[in-house]
DNA sequence: ACTTCCGCATGACAGATGTCATACGGGTGC
DNA sequence: GCACCCGTATGACATCTGTCATGCGGAAGT
């Protein structure tokens, strides 16, 4: 029997010892070699150019570019590479983005780590894996309600920020800011402007 | 030459695969074995007594029981059990609490991986390891200014729950919830309890 | 003993926030 | 062409939030 190339794999998470460990752990599978590991979102596809890998490993929160974003831009740049999201966080509206962005298969860290070289094979195999749970939560959610200046003026506003900086910052009457809160608030069910924010954040939607 | 005995490991992480990619990793050096594993803060004891390590590695944001609280129980349950603190979020007040509750090291997870074992078998010399830009921040930014309640009230408020609720929850009238909230707001060098709340967290003080 | 700080409370007030009605121009879809 | 929705804006209004003064009882430090 003759054995197969291994998979190359690029693997993009912002904190090295984890990435280091992930890579560490792939790379025991004699059927898989690590060829290029990345820290920072904006760096996925030089990277994949240099390495021509299979599969890209993309962690969500990273500087420089979400790997969502990076998801998308691999899928226009470098067709050939399946995309695996490995996250922390299993929110809903993120599984959305990442599957509408082109990911073969969507990873919460929190999983047992045999199930990452078994999704790395079977996105090979052309299967598409998601945890079943969190498809149906997403399901279940629906789509992001807010429209995408809702988005921007209650990103701007979550961390504290008053209306006239909201205003200033994003070259918008104080009035207008409000207005857009006061629907954001509507369509989340929430109270108040850091209620509406919690609620996004937890469904994925910001 | 005689090999000593291996150095005993416990692992504390909530992240399934994370934690398992960190034993690997821990596992390949000669000099050290991983004894136990576990998902939850509350578990750290249990497992220490079960399996006596040498050296507990706490993740900090876990179920059940931070590590910093799972490493305070330690010193005084199983004092002969070193404490590493490994961490996502380098916070002035994570590394003072964690000293505080007789950690020996302190380390951010986005430091190289070869820094965890290098890390393990210093404070088994006895030595702290101290990231220095982190003890720097920590010692600038002084101790935290919140009284408890004030802390209680932060962190009731910082979900988008409105003063009432806040109120009712922790069994105090909506004028003292405004109070509180006020002063937190003054300390934090804040403009309202949103901001107060971001600027708490991002020093460690919730 | 005396001061100081914390926890808790009330009342009054100014300013920020949230809601609603209304308006206009530009797309998209039927 | 005509709805319909989005982005933007204004004004009026009610409510929430943040500040301040003031008070009281208890604990801790001098």
């Amino acid at each position: 029997m003759n054995a197969p190339r291994p998979v190359r794999v690029l693997l993009a998470d912002d904190q090295s010892m984890v990435r280091e460990a992930l890579a560490t752990l792939l790379g025991l599978e004699d059927d898989m070699e690590v060829v290029a590991q990345v820290g920072r979102g904006d760096a996925v596809v030089a990277a994949a150019r240099a390495h021509e890998p299979d599969v890209a490993l993309l962690d969500i929160e990273m500087p420089g570019m979400t790997g969502i974003e990076a998801a998308a831009l691999l899928r226009t740049e470098c067709p050939r590479v399946k995309v695996v999201i490995v996250t922390t966080f299993g929110r809903p509206g993120y599984l959305r983005r990442a599957m509408e962005s082109g990911a073969e298969a969507f990873l919460v860290k929190d999983a047992p780590a045999a199930q990452l070289a078994e999704a790395v094979r079977r996105v090979l195999r052309g299967e598409r894996v998601i945890d079943p749970t969190l498809a149906a939560a997403a399901l279940a959610d629906g789509a992001d309600p807010l429209t995408a200046r809702e988005r921007d003026v209650l990103t701007a506003a979550a961390d504290g920020s008053v209306n006239a900086e909201v205003a200033r910052r994003l070259g918008l009457s104080e009035g207008t800011v409000r207005n857009y809160l006061s629907t954001a608030i509507q369509k989340t069910g929430a109270r108040n402007r850091a209620e509406a924010a919690r609620i996004a954040r937890e469904k994925g939607w910001l």
